[in-house]
DNA sequence: AACATTACGTA
DNA sequence: CGTACGTAATGTTA
């Protein structure tokens, strides 16, 4: 195959300095006041990238350095001690961005450097010269006008002006029509101009204009010099007198070509691009808009894979699909379906299977519409969809599972299910698309293989081609499941993808295509009652400001409140102060202005109403609400809830627990049955930290935050009162999310000192839970990872960072993660082995939701002391851990009832 | 129209 | 300066 016919040009590298386009881009950027939500200050790795990702695309560059300063002294220094002396400090927010850049650097595999006694500008000056000397072209990136001096034939210089994203080019020409001097003169001109950033001392008098206009007039600073006497007036003396200082000046300005780089130019090229990493990255540096416009503007361009999938689309004929099917090479075939699902249920367009490769390697696929079919055809897929026997890989399996079933199809053999496996070998991932795994794990891209036979032509029909696209995923998802597979394996984590994740699938297509009857009439009436109380709230405080105005809108309520009522400053945020409801419960305290109070009330009553409003809309035509569960979504390992999110129902105020009457138990069923567990994590905790006393506080029989309480405090348990009770608690829950002195401090509104003297005095009792604590982080900085009990890992790099704030931030994510990821793990082996208990126990009642640590039952007539028993039974025996699972049980007829 | 920000519900 | 989620409203940017 002839390759691009354009000419070969030549290689062309670009040199950039890091550190002057991050100041750049960090006071550029500064007023937008760019932060993630954990408050790390992003402006200059932001416009950093943002400027990086504009170039790669426009530069089109074969390599690329990024050079550094170090923090060493440099020779410059050496020579003269007051080199940089004025320069400010480092600005508090610009701090730790610089090692982010480099993460970014590293994730985007570009080669950055530095070296202990030079500038970025020295190493760009020694690159640039060494690659020209090989015939490539340079482009020089920076903000620094020292670097005007390297201009020649090929090198350019794109100089940033004002902000970061506009740049000037210099080309020679253009440094003299800019400056009336040549590249070579720059440095000349910059030792007569002095320079107040590098701290060189200028001559009295002589700015800008004098300086070029003798460089101009002499031609350097050599000639200058020699000449100096030819020079008139009272600035004449004032360089005669400077003189010495000049030369000097003229010393530093130079850029050394010599610096001693170990770098080869030619090994400065861009490597590929790990697409997992950027993602984290740009993920948690919450760059979304920069990372489409990576992949958008120059996605395309990185040196991605070459091939596709090769796969033959055949046609069986009408009535031959049985015979074709069964006619397959052995093994596990691959299975797209084009659907459409949501709300429990689905509909199928078509679907195509891809073989595994015959005796002479070809690799077959069939592409089917399921409606289309023939009678004899259409009982042969049925059968064979629904054939444990027939091994099947699929990605995201639940959404054809539920459009299978409106179809009245069955899908069963399912082996490995492309998606969860990829959530489990990259838990912190958020989604999983097929191209993106394709090519991450098998290196390919996701599209057929044209090879120059030029089969293309048979698929020129759009229909044709729909049914290629699809059988190429169903070959590429057939390949890749082989190799997540091979992924996981030595990492351990095949039995958890094959023994609950998978299995799980189905359960949770149950539950979603079940739903949860909803009693309309309830809900209305709720809405009415919470939007006539929004209203009111609104009327009262517009009274009370005596000013129409959006309760709504957190900026029009600082206004009103610091502002117009001049009501003390609450917390800090980007755009001014907090008006949360704790701020306002603060406000509302330290102030006679009843306006707090009612904007609490108006904020409560309108999040129940809006709650309440979007149930309403998820109504089914049947009368129930269908969720989605998502599977591959928390990096922990739960399900989450989506349309709606039945994980966040009201339950705290008597108002909000309303909520959960409007949800029913459904016509032919008795009534709801909840089944939750107790403490699950802190059991977790007591389990994986096995701590005795904390384990034999458990036991004991008594309440357990009493018990720990006592425990603590060394009282008999009946002793203990509210107030202990409630500061063990808020400890006891803390301890698993990394709960800093000062978060307990403010959870509990007692002096930071007396929160560490409670902490220290819980750990007086229960040693072995700070040991365990403290050897899970260990752990898992040296592993990378940590690990629940059923080896569900979590992936947690910033543990090593530099960066103090990341760097915590992963310990508690280490803290956690096995205690709320073992608990999802416990729950999600209930959910199997009730689902199951209850089918084989011929029962009809039937599982609706999961909420973490709890699960909802629909109990069908006569039936609630079976299912009562056995939803106890097998919650209760998921897992063996030192302590018992404690499960409580209710029953009721709507959701609130069956609460406890 | 898509994204960011703020706020808040649950475990 | 406590983990894990999803949703809604407002406001901003493209």
């Amino acid at each position: 195959m002839p390759k691009k016919e354009t000419t070969p040009s030549r290689p062309r590298l670009l040199l950039l300095d890091g550190h002057s386009l991050a100041y750049r881009a960090f006071y550029a950027l500064k007023d937008a006041g760019l932060t993630t939500t954990d408050g790390q200050h992003t402006e200059a790795v932001y416009g950093f990238t943002s400027m990086l990702i504009n170039v790669l695309r426009d530069e089109k560059p074969t390599h690329v350095a990024v050079c550094f300063d170090r923090s060493e002294p440099t020779f410059r220094h050496e020579s003269y001690q007051q080199y940089k002396a004025n320069r400010q400090e480092t600005p508090e927010d610009f701090r730790g961005q610089v090692s982010l850049i480099f993460e970014v650097l590293d994730a985007l595999r570009l080669p950055y450097l530095s070296l202990p006694g030079y500038e970025a500008d020295d190493l760009i000056a020694t690159l640039a010269h060494r690659a020209s000397a090989e015939g490539m072209d340079v482009l020089i990136v920076t903000g620094d006008r020292d670097a005007l001096q390297l201009v020649d034939d090929r090198v350019t210089l794109l100089m940033t002006r004002r902000g970061i994203s506009d740049m000037t080019r210099f080309d020679p020409p253009a440094v003299v029509e800019k400056y009336g001097l040549t590249p070579v003169q720059y440095p000349d001109f910059a030792a007569l101009r002095g320079d107040p950033s590098d701290n060189l001392p200028s001559i009295p008098g002589v700015g800008e204009k004098t300086a070029a206009k003798w460089v101009r007039e002499f031609g350097s600073l050599t000639a200058l010099v020699d000449r100096v006497d030819e020079v008139k007036g009272k600035v004449g003396d004032r360089l005669r007198e400077h003189l010495a200082q000049v030369i000097h000046n003229r010393q530093l300005t130079e850029l050394r070509r010599d610096v001693p780089l170990e770098a080869e130019v030619t090994a400065l090229t861009m490597g590929r691009w790990d697409r997992d990493e950027i993602h984290k990255l740009f993920d948690s540096l919450q760059f979304r808009v920069l990372r489409d416009r990576l992949y958008q503007s120059i996605g395309t361009a990185e040196p991605e894979a070459e091939a596709g999938f090769e796969v033959e689309l055949v046609e069986p004929a009408e009535g031959g699909l049985g015979d074709w099917l069964a006619g397959a090479p052995a093994g596990r075939v691959g299975l797209a379906v084009r659907c459409a699902h949501g709300s429990g249920t689905g509909s199928v367009e078509s679907l195509a299977v891809a073989l595994p490769p015959d005796a002479e390697g070809r690799r077959r696929a069939a592409h089917l519409d399921p409606a289309a079919l023939g009678e004899a055809d259409d009982a042969a897929l049925r059968r064979w969809l629904a054939d444990e026997s027939v091994p099947k890989a699929v990605h995201d399996v639940k959404g054809p599972l539920l459009s299978l079933w409106a179809h009245g199809l069955d899908l069963r053999g399912v082996t490995c299910d492309t998606a969860l496996a990829a959530y489990l070998a990259m838990p912190g991932q958020r989604s999983f698309p097929l191209d993106d795994l394709v090519l991450r794990y098998l290196q390919r891209e996701l599209r057929a293989e044209t090879d120059a036979g030029g089969q293309a032509a048979l698929f020129d029909d759009p229909a044709d081609n729909a049914g290629e696209e699809l059988a190429v995923r169903a070959e590429a998802v057939r390949e890749l499941a082989d190799a997540l597979e091979a992924y996981l394996e030595p990492r351990g984590g095949i039995r958890l993808l094959r023994e609950v994740e998978l299995p799980l699938v189905r359960v949770l297509a149950e539950l979603e295509r079940a739903g949860i009857a909803a009693d309309r009439d309830h809900l209305t009436g709720l809405e009415a009652e919470f939007g006539a109380a929004v209203k009111q709230a609104v009327e009262e405080a517009h009274r009370v400001v005596g000013e129409q105005f959006n309760l709504g809108s957190p900026k029009q309520l600082q206004e009103i409140l610091f502002v117009r009522l001049g009501l003390p400053k609450t917390k800090k945020i980007k755009t001014g102060y907090t008006t949360d409801a704790d701020a306002l419960a603060t406000l509302a305290t330290q102030t006679d202005n009843e306006l707090p109070t009612i904007l609490l009330r108006h904020r409560d009553q309108t999040k129940l109403r809006t709650t309440v409003e979007g149930l309403i809309k998820e109504i089914a035509d049947d009368g129930r609400i269908h969720t989605t569960y998502n599977q591959i979504i928390a990096a922990t390992g739960r399900l989450s809830s989506e349309k709606p999110n039945l994980q966040n129902i009201p339950i705290r105020t008597g108002e909000g627990r309303r909520i959960r009457e409007g949800f029913v138990v459904g016509e032919g069923f008795d009534c709801l049955l909840t089944a939750d567990y107790s403490q699950i994590e802190l059991r977790i905790m007591a389990h994986l930290s096995g701590d005795a006393s904390l384990i034999a506080a458990f036991e004991s029989g008594h309440d357990f935050h009493q018990a720990t309480a006592a425990r603590v405090f060394d009282l008999p348990p009946e002793q203990v009162d509210g107030g202990l009770r409630a500061r063990i608690k808020a400890m006891n829950y803390g301890l698993a999310y990394g709960l800093s002195d000062f978060g307990l401090s403010g959870q509990l509104g007692i002096p930071v000192a007396e929160a560490r003297a409670l902490k220290d005095e819980y750990f007086q009792e229960f040693g072995g839970v700070r040991d365990y604590l403290g050897a899970i982080v260990t752990q898992a900085r040296h592993d990378g990872y940590t690990e629940t009990i059923l080896g569900r890992r979590r992936y947690l790099p910033d543990l090593t960072s530099d960066n103090r704030q990341r760097r915590e931030m992963a310990e508690r994510m280490a803290l956690n993660a096995p205690i709320q990821g073992s608990a999802a793990d416990i729950i999600k082996v209930a959910m199997l082995n009730v689902h199951r208990a209850l089918r084989d126990q011929g029962l009809r009642s039937r599982m609706l939701l999961q909420v973490h640590d709890e699960l909802v039952f629909e109990v069908a007539p006569g039936e609630v002391e079976q299912v009562r028993e056995l939803v106890v039974r097998e919650m209760g025996a998921a897992y063996r851990l030192r302590v018992p699972l404690d499960v409580s049980v209710g029953v009721g007829r709507t959701w609130q009832d069956a609460g406890h």
